[in-house]
Order: C-alpha cells, then sequence, then structure tokens
DNA sequence: GCCAACGTTGGC
DNA sequence: GCCAACGTTGGC
C-alpha cells in the first residue's frame, strides 16, 4: 500500500530543477534536524511512497513536482562532517542520530501555489496547511494525493 | 525584516 | 519534570 508525503525543501538548497538534474535524477535527503520528521523517514517510509516536493522560503511557496522514495533510511552522512552545516556534535557514526533517504524524481509540474493550497476545500486538512505547522516532513492522504494532482492537472 | 508558532536546551 | 529563555521556521 503506497503511502504519500509532503516534503519541504528550500529551492536555494536543493529545488525540483536540481532534482531534474541529479544523476539518476535521485537525491539524498539530508539535514533533516528534527525529530518528528526523522522519525517519519526512519519508521514510516517505504521505497515507492509518493512525494510532494515543496519549496519552502522562497518567493512562491508550493508543490514544484512529484517524486517519491527510493531506497531506505541509512544514517544522514552530513551530521558527521565538521565542515557542513548540518554536523551534529552529539552525534556518532557509532549511535547516528539523523537519517537521510534517496528522493528520485516522477515529474515536474507546474508550481501549485500555497496561495492556490490554501484555497482547495479539498486540501483543508493537509497537515502543511495548519496553523503553526514547521515540520518539514508530512504525511498526505491518498484523498489529498488525489485532490493535488487534480489541482496540477488544472 | 517582522513576527507567530513551535522545538530545544538547561537550570533548578 | 517544569518552564523560561532562546533558536528556528517560514509566510508575508
Amino acid at each position: 500500500m503506497p503511502r504519500y508525503w509532503l516534503m519541504k525543501s528550500e529551492p536555494s538548497e536543493a529545488s525540483i530543477d536540481d532534482l531534474v538534474a541529479a544523476p539518476g535524477q535521485t537525491l539524498p535527503w539530508t539535514g533533516v534536524r528534527n525529530y518528528q520528521a526523522r522519525n517519519f523517514m526512519r519508521d514510516d517510509m517505504r521505497s515507492g511512497d509518493g512525494v510532494l516536493f515543496y519549496h519552502s522560503s522562497c518567493p512562491e511557496p508550493g508543490v514544484a513536482g512529484l517524486a517519491r522514495i527510493a531506497g531506505k533510511p541509512e544514517p544522514d552522512a552530513t551530521q558527521f562532517d565538521p565542515a557542513n552545516d548540518y554536523f551534529d556534535p552529539k552525534s556518532s557514526r557509532d549511535k547516528p542520530r539523523w537519517v537521510q533517504i534517496d528522493v528520485a524524481l516522477t515529474r515536474k509540474t507546474r508550481l501549485l501555489p500555497l496561495r492556490e493550497m490554501r484555497a482547495a476545500p479539498e486540501l483543508a486538512t493537509m497537515r502543511v496547511l495548519a496553523t503553526g505547522n514547521r515540520l518539514s516532513i508530512t504525511p498526505v492522504t491518498p484523498q489529498e494525493w488525489r485532490a493535488v494532482l487534480r489541482l496540477l492537472a488544472r
């Protein structure tokens, strides 16, 4: 049974165009430093799960493409690298704290702006739209997934 | 740049 | 375990 996720990325760090241009059109999802989001990756994601690739903290926030989970969670390489912005001195290779997982492009879509998502009654239940939500990874229901696809097709 | 909302830290 | 202080997120 496929599951669905929304994953936020700042386009200045990793945009949908970066995913299009990546080797194998696949990027390791690194840098998650929130336990709830980590637990989604570590415990709940399965290869083949659908992903809404969302651009955040940018002039036009919204869904920018469709992707899917590939492979399985691994220790996030950036946590061990002191030169990396996401270095975590409290983590160790023996007991890694953070995980990454590969995300593979399905297709780039038109931008579905946050504004349009908020205006769509069928998306009112989406976690990412909930007041105060800051999670960079949120589950998406099959109904929400289908509704997003319908909006993208317009 | 502002600021609301939320997560994390650390003293007690 | 409480909770104040602080840091981060992310839309606007």
